[in-house]
RNA sequence: GGCGGCGUAGCCAAGGGGCCUAAGGCAGGGGAUUGCAAAUCCCCCAUCCCCGGUUCAAAUCCGGGCGCCGCCUCCA
C-alpha cells in the first residue's frame, strides 16, 4: 500500500485515487523564458518517477504537465533580446523537450500551453466573478482573498498572517494588498487577447488551475512542484479552483525539497545556477538521475561535483554486474527449477529482495531505500557468482533482470553499457589490446602495464580477465 | 517578525519507541584473488547537534536550547 505524505495535511496518507486503478496526477511545468536549470530539473526527474512508479504498481496515470508560454518573464526577456514574445517562448520551449529528452523524462500525456487555453481562462474568470471571488478594476481582474474561507490552508498561514509579513506591494486597485491578478491589461505590444474587460492576458496562476481542471477533472489525485511553489502559486491555485466548483482541488499535494549550492537555493535570482544541458555533458542521465534518487525527494540536497561524482561511481558498480552477467553469457529461464540448495537460496533471495524494494518505495516513494536494496542485490549476486561451480549460475541473470525491472521507475539501469561500439575505434582497440596480450604472453609486464597506463591516460580503463581483455571508456 | 522544514560516520543518505550490536552508496585502511592492475568478495571505520524529561526500553516521543535552510517578492 503506497502512503504518500500530503503537504496539505502534513501526514503520511494512504494513497487511494479517486477513481479505482486510475490516477490524474499533475505537475507543474516550466515558464519558458530560458533554458531550465538543474534544480529546475529535479521535480520533473522525481515526478517522472513517481509517475512511472504508480504505474509500475499498476495504476493506470493520466499525467499533466503545462508550458507556461506566456507570462511577464517572457516578455521582459523577449523585450530585452528585442524577438517577440512568442518566438522566444516558442525556442525555449523546444528546448524545454529536448532536455527532458536527454534527461530521460518521459513526455507528459497532456502538455498544455497557457497560449492554447486563453479562452478557457476568460471563462474561467468570469465565473468567478459571477460567484463573487473576484472582481475588475480597470480592466484588470483580481481574486478576492478575504472571500475565500480556506485561503491559507496549504501553506498553513491565516490572511493576518501574510498582512503583518507586508511585503506585499500596494496597488490601489486593489481591494485588498493580498488579493491576486487573475487577468492583466496589456500595453501596446505586448501579447493580449479580447475579453469581457478590454484587450489583456491572463494573470499568473490562473493557468495552472484552468490546465489541471481542463485536462485532468475538477478534482485531481495529485498535484506536485517544487516546495518554494507552496506560496504563493498552489495556494492560488487551490483558491481559484475550489471557489469556482465547490469542490476540493487536489486530494494530495507533493512537493519536493530544493536544489542548494553551498548551503543556498539555486536560483536563476541568485545567479548559483548551471543549465541542466550544461550539466549534461559532463555526467550522463542515468548520474543526474541517481543522483536525486539517492535522497528523499523532500529533502533538501546540495549539488557539487562530489556528489555526482559519486553517483556515477555508484551507477558504475550496478553496470559492472549487469555486464558480468552479460559477458557470462547467463540466460534466465523462469521455468528452470534451482538444483543446489545455494541456488535456492539465492532464489527466493532475488524474490525476498524485490518485495523489500517495494515495501521501501512505498513508503512516500522512499527511492534511496529502494536503491539500498537494488545494491543489496548486486552485492549477493556477485557474491553468487564468485562462490560459483555450481549448475545455478543462470539465476545471476533472474537477480539481473530483477534490477532492470525495479531500476524502471527510476530510469535507472536501463542502458546497453560496456557494449561494444564498432567501428574504427573498436577496431583499433583490438588491434593494441591484441598487441598487449602477446607481450603479457611474453611476459613482458613493463611494456604491457605501461600501455596500459597511457590508455587510462585517453580515459580508457582495461580489465584483464581470465579469458580476455575488456576496455571502456570512463567518463 | 510570522509560517514551515532540517541536524545520523570523512562525504552522501535510509531508518522515526524494542528486529538499531543504526541499511545502502562514495572515499579510506587491512585481507583474499590477480604477474601487477581493474572488477569482485571478506573485515575495519557512528554512543544518531546539545541539555532535560516520558518509558521496562529513545536516533526515534515531549520540553528547552544551539545551528542551518525554505517561504512570506519572480522562482521548481
Amino acid at each position: 500500500m503506497l502512503k504518500l505524505r500530503n503537504s496539505l495535511t502534513g501526514e503520511l496518507e494512504e494513497f487511494q485515487p479517486l477513481e479505482e486503478g486510475k490516477v490524474r496526477f499533475y505537475s507543474c511545468g516550466p515558464t519558458v523564458y530560458n533554458f531550465f536549470h538543474i534544480g529546475n530539473a529535479r521535480p520533473f526527474i522525481v515526478f517522472d518517477g513517481l509517475r512511472r512508479y504508480l504505474q509500475f504498481k499498476g495504476f493506470e496515470v493520466e499525467f499533466t504537465q503545462n508550458v507556461t508560454d506566456l507570462d511577464d518573464k517572457i516578455i521582459n526577456r523577449a523585450k530585452k533580446e528585442g524577438v517577440e514574445p512568442g518566438e522566444l517562448a516558442k525556442k525555449y520551449a523546444d528546448a524545454y523537450f529536448e532536455d527532458l529528452k536527454a534527461l530521460g523524462v518521459r513526455p507528459a500525456d497532456n502538455q498544455p500551453r497557457v497560449t492554447e487555453y486563453v479562452e478557457e481562462i476568460v471563462e474561467y474568470v468570469e465565473a468567478l466573478i459571477e460567484k463573487g471571488y473576484a472582481y475588475e478594476m480597470a480592466g484588470e481582474v483580481f481574486y478576492r482573498v478575504r472571500e475565500f474561507e480556506d485561503y491559507g490552508k496549504l501553506s498553513g498561514r491565516t490572511i493576518d498572517d501574510l498582512k503583518s509579513g507586508a511585503r506585499v506591494e500596494v496597488d490601489v486597485r486593489k481591494e485588498d494588498p493580498l488579493d491576486f491578478a487573475l487577468w492583466k491589461s496589456s500595453s501596446e505590444g505586448e501579447p493580449s487577447w479580447d475579453s469581457p474587460w478590454g484587450r489583456g492576458r491572463p494573470g499568473w496562476h490562473i493557468e495552472c488551475s484552468v490546465m489541471a481542471q481542463k485536462t485532468l477533472g475538477d478534482t485531481i489525485d495529485i498535484h506536485a512542484g517544487g516546495e518554494d511553489l507552496i506560496f504563493p502559486h498552489h495556494e492560488n491555485e487551490i483558491a481559484q479552483a475550489e471557489s469556482r466548483t465547490g469542490k476540493q482541488f487536489a486530494k494530495y499535494w507533493l512537493h519536493n525539497g530544493l536544489l542548494k549550492v553551498k548551503g543556498e537555493k539555486m536560483s536563476k535570482s541568485l545567479g548559483n545556477f548551471e543549465y541542466a544541458r550544461d550539466v549534461l555533458k559532463r555526467y550522463d542521465k542515468e548520474t543526474i538521475r541517481y543522483f536525486y534518487f539517492a535522497t528523499h525527494y523532500r529533502k533538501p540536497l546540495n549539488f557539487s561535483e562530489k556528489n555526482l561524482q559519486d553517483a556515477a561511481s555508484a551507477v558504475d558498480r550496478v553496470y559492472e554486474l549487469l555486464d558480468r552477467v552479460e559477458k557470462a553469457g547467463l540466460e534466465y529461464e523462469a521455468d528452470k527449477e534451482p538444483e543446489t540448495t545455494g541456488g535456492k537460496e539465492f532464489s527466493s533471495r532475488i524474490d525476498d529482495l524485490r518485495e523489500e524494494y517495494e515495501e521501501e518505495m512505498d513508503k512516500d516513494f522512499n527511492t534511496p531505500g529502494g536503491l539500498g536494496v537494488i545494491f543489496e542485490t548486486v552485492k549477493e549476486t556477485n557474491k553468487f557468482l564468485d562462490e560459483g561451480g555450481n549448475e545455478d549460475l543462470f539465476l545471476a541473470a533472474k537477480a539481473a533482470n530483477v534490477i532492470r525491472t525495479l531500476g524502471k521507475p527510476l530510469g535507472l539501469f536501463q542502458e546497453e553499457r560496456n557494449r561494444s561500439i564498432g567501428g574504427l575505434e573498436e577496431e583499433l582497440m583490438e588491434l593494441i589490446l591484441g598487441l598487449r596480450n602477446d607481450l603479457r604472453e611474453k611476459e613482458e609486464w613493463d611494456l604491457a602495464d605501461e600501455i596500459r597506463n597511457q590508455l587510462r591516460g585517453l580515459g580508457v580503463e582495461i580489465k584483464d580477465t581470465e579469458g580476455e581483455t575488456n576496455w571502456r571508456k570512463k567518463c
